[in-house]
DNA sequence: GCATTAAGTGTAAAATAGACATTTATTATT
DNA sequence: AATAATAAATGTCTATTTTACACTTAATGC
């Protein structure tokens, strides 16, 4: 099947991109890794890869994630298309930015060697090539918006947490200090954290306890109709 | 300029899909037309266009919806791309969605006759062709967030308007209705609209009194750093 | 048993959001 | 000239949400 109106249209190569982001030390880490060709050859990069034409762009997407972080099924969410000319310094390539929200523990670390990929924390992002930390900025943005309104973060820890952590994680997130027991209240208003008899003492001789993210909890309350915030 | 890793790599065409939204009969109207050709000639569609390899992606936009409006220069930002491989029933397409809200005053109507398009109430939108009804609601999304947070809506009023009828744009904004009293007095208390001495008579005995929007006392606030909600 | 460390806890004030009903200006009608 | 009709304009009180703020507690190492 061919139909003319789509003869003779210029086309183009189409990437995505991926900010795959952790949490560790208590601050929002960005998978980054060097980048093995020209141009720009071992400079800073995002996660990236070429759409194929026998997949859409969601799967290019889950598809290089995989690759370099050996994470499957995974919170992901497209940022936006970057379609400036001459963004990418080797050939025009529109590029469609996607953000994944990864457990750092799940990272397959020998990954990192062989693709010269690393963790860098939020505050310490070194400068990308291309657009890349715009896209970054980019992501923030939305995660910081999204945040508010969905339970996102918990993609970002492993199955139990504490309240410390969690918390340091909304504060590594809208890059802000947030009062301890405003923040617990706010939580526990919402009743979808889950208390284990396990504390943490990594961190302190008393111990945090572990809390768990009930899902189902949560599912219950967004089918009545209810809204978060956080 | 070559280099060895863009070789080999598939390419696509890329399309630009523009939700253009208006303001009339006290509702959000949306612009669509009756595709010219195969397949699905004579559907209802977005206004889009393929972008070509001489402009960026918010280039094509503003250029499709230019031709399709006679409206330049006016606010306009991406909703998302669309990359399934089957969107397109003619070919692979990737589309990139953009919204523009325009004043719909300024909307040149011969336009309408040539490309046999129309203005359409949300209410009343028709099934559209491939993912456009998907992109429409994915825009009314982002415009129900963005209102909130910043002042769009007068691009889509002329230069001045009555509360009433801003209250309705809001209204269809957010499809619900809301207290006069409360709307009013968030927006007096936000300082950014100028009250003119003439009155509206069109739609009541009383008459309207007619505002504009201060955009210089909008900047400033901004630059204060201060939030907004409407 | 004392010092150290981070975890855990509650209350009051301020700001914001939401509910709600009457008066007013103007025009058309008798 | 009085009256009816229409939509515009206006203010208060209550409920909810947000913010500010400081001490006690559990566990460990010395």
């Amino acid at each position: 099947m061919s139909f003319a109106f789509y003869q003779n249209k210029d086309s183009f190569l189409v990437a995505v991109d991926c900010i795959i982001m952790g949490f560790r030390d208590n601050e929002l880490n960005i998978l980054i890794a060097r980048r093995p060709f020209e141009p720009l050859k071992g400079g800073w990069s995002l996660m990236g890869g070429f759409v194929n034409s026998n997949e859409s762009s969601d799967e290019a997407a889950a598809r290089v994630l995989n690759e370099f972080t050996g994470i499957d099924n995974i919170f992901m969410e497209q940022v936006k298309a970057y379609g400036e000319i001459n963004r990418d310094l080797g050939e025009r390539v529109i590029s469609i930015a996607y953000y994944a929200l990864v457990n750092i523990e799940l990272f397959d670390t020998t990954l990192a060697e062989k693709y010269d990929a690393k963790w860098v924390r939020l505050s310490l992002l070194p400068e990308l090539i291309f657009d890349h930390n715009k896209m970054v900025k980019d992501t923030i943005n939305i995660l910081q918006r999204k945040a508010a309104i969905k339970p996102i973060g918990f993609n970002l820890l492993g199955e139990q947490f504490t309240l410390p952590t969690l918390q340091s994680l909304y504060e590594s997130i809208y890059q802000e200090s947030i009062d301890k027991r405003n923040f617990r209240k706010k939580l526990m208003t919402m009743d979808i954290l889950e208390k284990l008899e396990e504390k943490d003492k990594g961190s302190s001789k008393k111990g945090a306890y572990y809390y768990k993210f009930n899902k189902e909890k949560y599912d219950q309350l967004i089918q009545q109709g209810l809204h978060f915030s956080l």
